[in-house]
DNA sequence: CAGTGGCTCCTACGCTTGTAGTAATGCTAC
DNA sequence: GTAGCATTACTACAAGCGTAGGAGCCACTG
């Protein structure tokens, strides 16, 4: 079977993957603490049922072969971030990347580094289009 | 007071509000028409219950001076799709807007046009930044 | 050995969301 | 004028979400 989309994340589940991305794995407390440097103080019970349902929903895997249990994420951030990208075009901006990346363009969201950056990406798009 | 933020929508009531923003204003037949038009059936009570509840949050102004009733957004879509993104950018991203947008234009999401379009942009982008 | 603290499991609970039914009201067409 | 049909107001309700408390277990510490 392959990859298998991630299940969907609710903006809590996001957060804690992203402790995890963070952490490369780690138990309840580690997650925790993670959590608790970016700002997001949480009990630890909350921690763990967040986990536990990211567990039942396959977004990360448990070891549970030792105490205390370890997680670790079962998909890749890259993957996910695409993923939610993908459905954020569509349900959002009807499909029409060109135009998110226009409106984040004229929004001086971008520095001048990172323009150049995306120039540079957006060349090498184009010969692979020609190419092909 | 300033614009004031649109406030937070659900998935189901932003699909009221682009249905909305197609027709410009109407009344719940009509909105309920051009949501079926985009395959999005729903019963005459669920869109007025959608509708009731922007109305209550402030997205959408109803003139009740005639039956039946008008409704009509209250928020220009530009603002509350650039309002969706910077969110979207803050909380998935990590307000890596760059990051974003390289992981699309690698993802060959956009067409070669599209491509010539944002450089375009980013040239203007880069001159005006320049110019400051 | 009894208390303390970490850890897991299960339960809870109020809020939001998506979807819709029912009641009441008023216009319309026979 | 009576039976429909459109329209609004109110109510409903199950699932999902964010957040967390309590019970029970085990190991360590004094």
């Amino acid at each position: 079977m392959p990859p298998a989309r991630c299940p969907d994340l609710t903006p809590a589940e996001l957060r804690v993957m992203k402790a995890l991305w963070q952490l490369g794995r780690g138990s309840v407390a580690e997650v925790r603490g993670e959590l608790g440097a970016r700002g997001q103080e949480l009990a630890y019970t909350t921690v763990m049922t967040l986990l536990g349902r990211l567990a039942t929903k396959g977004a990360v895997a448990v070891d549970k072969t030792r105490e205390p249990f370890v997680y670790k994420p079962a998909y890749r951030r890259e993957s996910v971030l695409r993923e939610r990208l993908r459905e954020f075009v569509r349900d959002v901006f009807d499909g029409q990347a060109d135009s998110l990346v226009l409106r984040l363009v004229e929004d001086e969201s971008l520095t001048r580094e990172e323009l150049r950056e995306i120039e540079k990406k957006i060349g090498d798009a184009e010969r692979r289009k020609e190419r092909k």
